[in-house]
DNA sequence: GGACAATGATTTACATATAAACTATTTACG
DNA sequence: CGTAAATAGTTTATATGTAAATCATTGTCC
């Protein structure tokens, strides 16, 4: 299972185009980093998208808004609320609604989410050190470099 | 929603590891081409994984057993079920229970679901140039080898 | 040759994604 | 004011993705 991707959609011929090769490179090699990240995370008892809210929010430093969570996110509006759901089930975020403007939810990262994300910081830069550790530091930033101008749309 | 992935993460602080702002990037990216791509294939009624299966049976050029093909998506084998399910809702592909091993069902391209994906080719050449094509040509090459070394994993 | 393991596929249970519609508030404006 | 537009979240409906359990069929091995 890690051939190359041409070997792997073998029989099927040569790409469309070189950017239509590079773009699905680039959504298989994120399926499998996203599984590998799944199967550390379901450890602690938290899915990918679980975990990010949470890093979010200790990264803001601060309570957040539930839209300002899932634009970070790139999700779509409706799936923050059963995410923010299950976290406070958790008793990971607490949800306050704010005097000021009785429409906005702030979420807030709890004492016991913060302690949940420090336990997996270590294993987790183990994991990306194991997934990646493999390129050289040259080819990681180049890496970098080239997703982030992939992201930079002229139309986006 | 362009900048890069240190601005979209503004006040969370430096990443932890050059492989894990790779990984984030490259996860990151993989979620925009995902959505552009899903927006796309909506309009023709399909969804991005229904999409893969019609397009690993056209390259296959026979049909295949669901397990072959679940195992090309990448995905977990349960998944498939529905997935061909709905397919066949739409006459896109046709089941058949083989005589020899009656365990193996195989799965098969109709006439109307290699029609749609006919339909589908010039306007996903067209996605994928508008999506990527401002990267040049040596950088679409690099992306394509780094993110095919990344998924040659030592352990994998 | 008959119990048992192995294989191919499906079912069940749960958590996301996505779109569309809807509710509650707040703001803008005539 | 006071009603319409805008904003923040939620609900509903459908399709995935993952894990665990199950079913049907086939293969193995005393």
């Amino acid at each position: 299972m890690s051939g190359k991707l041409k070997d792997e959609l073998k029989k099927q011929g040569a790409f469309d185009s070189l950017e239509q090769e590079a773009a699905l490179n680039v959504l298989r090699t994120a399926d499998r980093l996203h599984n590998r990240l799944g199967r550390l995370l379901r450890e602690f008892g938290l899915t990918p998208s679980q975990y990010n809210v949470l890093r979010i929010l200790r990264g803001a430093g601060q309570p957040l808004p539930s839209l300002e969570i899932a634009e970070r996110l790139i999700q779509v509006v409706p799936a923050i609320t059963g995410l923010i759901d299950r976290l406070e089930d958790q008793s990971l975020v607490r949800r306050e609604r704010l005097q000021d403007d009785r429409r906005v939810v702030h979420v807030a990262l709890t004492p016991k989410g913060r302690k949940l994300l420090g336990q997996i910081d270590q294993p987790l830069r183990e994991l990306h050190k194991s997934l990646m550790g493999h390129l050289t530091r040259a080819e990681l930033q180049e890496l970098v470099r080239l997703t982030e101008k992939a992201r930079t749309w002229p139309d986006d």
